[in-house]
RNA sequence: GGGUGCUUAGCUCAGUUGGGAGAGCGCCGCCCUUACAAGGCGGAGGUCGGGGGUUCAAGCCCCUCAGCACCCA
């Protein structure tokens, strides 16, 4: 028999080696294909809240298209992520006193592939405890030789088209990680910093220009002021020069529309080399570029003597102090900036002239914009479909290169005189170019962004270049589920090389999801030590040790204490063991469409007890069938209507699953399963069987036909929960399809209920709803006047249809034991101490002389009355409103007609039952 | 500056051709009724951000104002 108390961990424990061992997340090879590609995570990684959150979605979707019988193919695999697991061995290495440099490339690079095979599997042990189906045995990694060549045949192939190309450009340089980052990587946050006012003194005559700059240490690359042309203040001044302090250099002034006139002092110091903005400028004006920094963004032999070697921020304070020694610091006000830093070091990053490699993209992007608008992809919700376009036809050519040891190596070479060479090796170089062996060659040092190999994922990973039965199968694939924060990264990218590559769109659909927040709508990061890891929400938490790990390695030490107190008043207890299950609940209920999603640790313990409350209703049934022979489809079974109500309201709940599956709509679904579990089955289906199950008069038929009730909708029910709760309801299942003849070595591979199971059964719903309202109404004035609970009632009955007198004679039993009724007199007269329900147009009596007060009772009935009678007056206008009668559709007519029949009625039992009391208190 | 959303019960949120304001949690009262106290039964609580318009009818459609959030520059 199953434990008293539902325990996830160990339920949870059993199950998924044994489903991964038998090779059930495998395709099967029938049926129609449906195929999710897992958004890779960094190797480096573990499952946070979001990982778990997206998992958990493409699990559900992928459980249950594998029910439905799909041929069923979830692609797993990580991403080498250059810069991120380059971080992580170079820190290791600093802890031996080593940097890359002292192992050179080949032997870094090995010890990245060690440190790989050490640590790289967190995450995908995180994600099996998850419960997430993915196929491992296909599992693939972006540095793995067959992606690989993907990369290269991919790069190769556009640069022979000229889609890629390389070119010197001001790009976002990374002085901390000495490489190039794409716009994407860099992140504008508000800071707090100074705008300084800098004379430079006019080279003709007297007085200065006042420039105003929030970096005064560029201004030693300055090449030009600039100011507006309309500027009155100015005018006189354009195609004149002015002295740039500090360096002995004339600048021209110059005159362009884009100086805005009204900030700071309306004139702009130049800097091409240093700025995009003034690159831009220095383009339209034929500026000369002057670098002034190292790569480590420390000023080089271009910066006068004095400077030369200084850090950009140690310069700057030179350069200010300098500044103000002459007298050529007008002020310095407080400004608030926005400061790029780099996502990954966290670096100020600094514009900067390099050579780069760039991917042309105006001519991928096209297409992938017409896929979308032709709809060969959908957006879900649509309208990311409108920043999608906004994106891309905003877009920007791709830099590509990245000076990193880790990652795919730039297929191109070399030669003396810095001509290109692009082919698979050098063998091919040679070959491909005709060069002869006295060539000299050397390699291209850098690697590929790590998004270029994401953005071969979708077919990558099925084998392309070569032309694999997986590909055939399994692409396009159905749907990618993903956030919005990569829309940009990698959706958009899949898409262009998709459609180049493929000549079809990688996915069909995308599914948006939200992002994971914390309670209070924060985004949960290190230093506001709000993060919640998804396996303490699933293993449970002490709080001494939820706080050493929230503290622990903090950038910011002084954040240490708040951390603690939050904490710790947050979560005084920790965290419980809730278990997989739960935590998946939880996830597909807050799934609503595309807003961020606060998690609350308080709500998974409800979706917990729900488990609970399953756990328990199983039980149940099996203590009831225990040692009873059922006979299954042989012997004699009647069905009463609560047996055909139940089953007819599952196949209702199965519809509205799967329609909330159809359409993204996870929150839905698993409202649509948890009312039916709780709300149908367990408070009225379950309660309902005992009054069969426990009459003694009840005939074996009836019993019989509650018993294979009670079992055919729980094991149904098991199965529409199963993409949600996989562990729970395997476990359960095991125990309960048996009984039923219908074994299997799994739930995970059975049919999905299709909401067919059952019929429809309209007069089936209709009396057992009656019947509910009948109980409800007992119960309400039970409650309303105190009565003990273990006191049965003598009630009486008046009034109502003749349908309804038919019912109450069916369901008799029922009233009996769920509403604690002992006897039911239907009488024609209302005794004048009665307090009365309604169910439907039947009078629910209790006579209660020693209970009631009439003049309490009075005052209910009058309040009730008032309500009753403020709706009347409100339906009496609309139906008297002409407009209302001819333009309403008909039924919307009568069913207001219906309604203030129902309330006139109830209307006049209230005057009647009042005066009563009136005489009682007279 | 450009773009996209959001504002419904104390909290978190549903509410999909415009026609009865809902759920979970929290709160209040009663109850250890042999599946479940991680439970049962009952209850209170909302001028659907403000204003205007369209309509017989608006939480839902249109306009406008206010507040909040995010993305891009």
């Amino acid at each position: 028999m199953l434990d008293k108390t539902y325990n996830p961990q160990t339920i949870e424990a059993r199950w998924y080696e044994q489903w991964e061992q038998r090779g059930y997340f495998q395709p099967r090879g029938g049926g129609e294909s449906y195929s999710i590609a897992l958004p890779p995570p960094n190797v480096t990684g573990s499952l946070h809240m979001g990982h778990a959150f997206q998992q958990t979605l493409m699990d559900i979707l992928i459980r249950y298209r594998r029910m439905q019988g799909n041929d069923t193919l979830w692609q797993c695999g990580t991403d080498h992520a250059g810069i991120a697991t380059q971080m992580v061995v170079e820190r290791q290495l600093e802890g031996k006193g080593q940097s890359r440099y002292d192992l050179g490339r080949e032997q870094f690079i090995r010890a990245v592939w060690d440190w790989k095979a050490h640590s790289g599997n967190t995450i995908t042990r995180q994600s099996r405890r998850l419960g997430a189906s993915m196929d491992w045995s296909r599992e693939r990694f972006t540095m793995d030789e067959g992606l690989s060549q993907a990369v290269q045949e991919v790069f190769i192939r556009l640069y022979d088209e000229g889609l890629i190309y390389r070119g010197k450009r001001l790009v976002n340089w990374d002085p901390v990680l000495h490489t190039a980052v794409s716009d994407l990587e860099v992140l504008a946050e508000e800071e707090q910093g100074h705008l300084w006012h800098i004379r430079y003194p006019r080279t003709a005559g007297n007085g200065a220009l006042v420039v105003a700059t929030t970096r005064p240490e560029t201004m030693l690359g300055d090449t030009a002021v600039a100011v507006h042309p309309e500027d009155a203040r100015y005018r006189d001044l354009v195609g004149g020069t002015v002295e740039l302090p500090l360096t002995g250099r004339s600048i021209p002034v110059i005159a362009d529309e884009h100086v805005d006139p009204a900030f700071g002092t309306g004139c702009v110091k130049i800097t091409p080399a240093h700025d995009f903005n003034d690159y831009a400028m220095g383009q339209r004006h034929n500026l000369p570029l002057l670098n002034i920094f190292t790569i480590d963004a420390a000023l080089n032999d271009n910066a006068p003597a004095a400077y030369q070697g200084l850090d950009r921020y140690q310069a700057r304070r030179r350069i200010v102090k300098d500044l103000e020694a002459l007298g050529l610091l007008e002020k310095v006000e407080e400004h608030t900036l926005m400061a790029p830093r780099g996502d990954r070091s966290g670096a100020m990053i600094e514009p900067y002239l390099t050579d780069q490699w760039y991917v042309q993209v105006q001519p991928l992007a096209d297409p992938a914009i017409a896929a979308v608008a032709r709809g060969d992809i959908r957006f879900v919700p649509e309208n990311w479909s409108k920043t999608y376009f906004e994106w891309m036809r905003n877009i920007n050519d791709w830099c590509i290169s990245r000076q990193l040891w880790w990652g795919h190596r730039i297929p191109a070479w070399y030669d003396a005189e810095g001509n290109i060479y692009v082919a698979r090796d050098e063998a091919q170089v040679r070959r491909k170019y005709q060069l002869a062996q006295a060539v000299a060659l050397t390699r291209d040092p850098d690697v590929l962004d790590t998004w270029f190999s994401s953005a071969l994922w979708p077919f990558s990973t099925l084998g392309w270049p070569q032309q694999t039965s997986e590909l055939e199968r399994f692409y396009p694939t159905s749907v990618l589920v993903t956030g919005f924060d990569i829309i940009f990264f990698w959706v958009a990218r899949m898409i262009m090389m998709g459609l180049k590559f493929m000549g079809d769109v990688p996915f069909r659909e995308v599914y948006v999801t939200g992002l994971v927040r914390d309670s209070q709508g924060r985004k949960m990061s290190k230093s506001k030590g709000n993060i919640l890891d998804p396996l303490d929400l699933i293993d449970g938490i002490e709080i001494e040790t939820l706080v050493s790990k929230q503290t622990a390695n903090l950038m910011q030490p002084q954040l240490q204490a708040g951390i603690e107190q939050a904490t710790r008043k947050q979560l005084p207890q920790g965290i419980p063991a809730f278990g997989t299950d739960a935590l998946r609940f939880t996830f597909a209920q807050l799934a609503t469409q595309g807003r961020d999603i606060r998690f609350d640790a308080g709500r998974i313990q409800g979706y917990r007890n729900f488990c609970n409350k399953l756990w328990n209703a199983a039980r149940y049934v099996l203590i009831c069938v225990a040692g009873q022979d059922l006979n299954v489809g042989t012997g004699a079974v009647e069905y009463g209507a609560a047996e055909r109500w139940i089953s007819s309201r599952l196949s209702q709940a199965a519809q509205q699953v799967s329609k909330g599956i159809a359409g993204y709509r996870f929150d839905l679904a698993a409202q649509a399963l948890y009312e039916f579990t709780w709300d149908e089955y367990c408070d009225w289906y379950v309660e309902l069987s005992k009054t069969v199950l426990n009459d003694p008069g009840a005939s074996v038929a009836r019993k019989q036909g509650a018993l294979v009730t009670l079992l055919e909708n729980l094991e149904i029910l098991l199965r529409l929960l199963h993409p949600f709760i996989p562990f729970i309801t395997e476990e359960l299942w095991q125990k309960v399809a048996p009984l039923l003849g219908r074994g299997g070595e799994t739930i995970m591979l059975q049919d999905y209920p299709d909401g067919q199971e059952f019929p429809g059964d309209a007069a089936a719903v209709a009396e057992i709803d009656w019947l509910r309202s009948f109980i409800l109404g007992v119960r309400r004035i039970r409650a309303e006047r105190d009565i003990p609970p273990g006191r049965t009632l003598a009630i009486q009955v008046k009034d109502g249809n003749d349908q309804e007198r038919q019912w109450l004679q069916q369901n008799r039993g029922y009233i009996g034991s769920l509403a604690k009724v002992s006897s039911i007199l239907s009488v024609t007269i209302e005794p004048d101490d009665a307090v009365t329900a309604l169910a439907g147009s039947m009078t629910i009596l209790v006579p209660l002389a020693d209970l009631i007060n009439p003049a309490v009772e009075a005052n209910k009935l009058n309040n009730q009355l008032a309500r009753v009678n403020a709706d009347r007056e409100r339906l009496n206008g609309k139906l008297q409103n002409r407009n209302f009668i001819d333009k309403a559709p008909p039924a919307i007519v009568q069913k207001e007609r219906d309604k203030l029949a129902e309330l006139d009625a109830a209307a006049t039992r209230m005057t009647e039952q009042l005066e009563r009391l009136r005489r009682l208190l007279s």
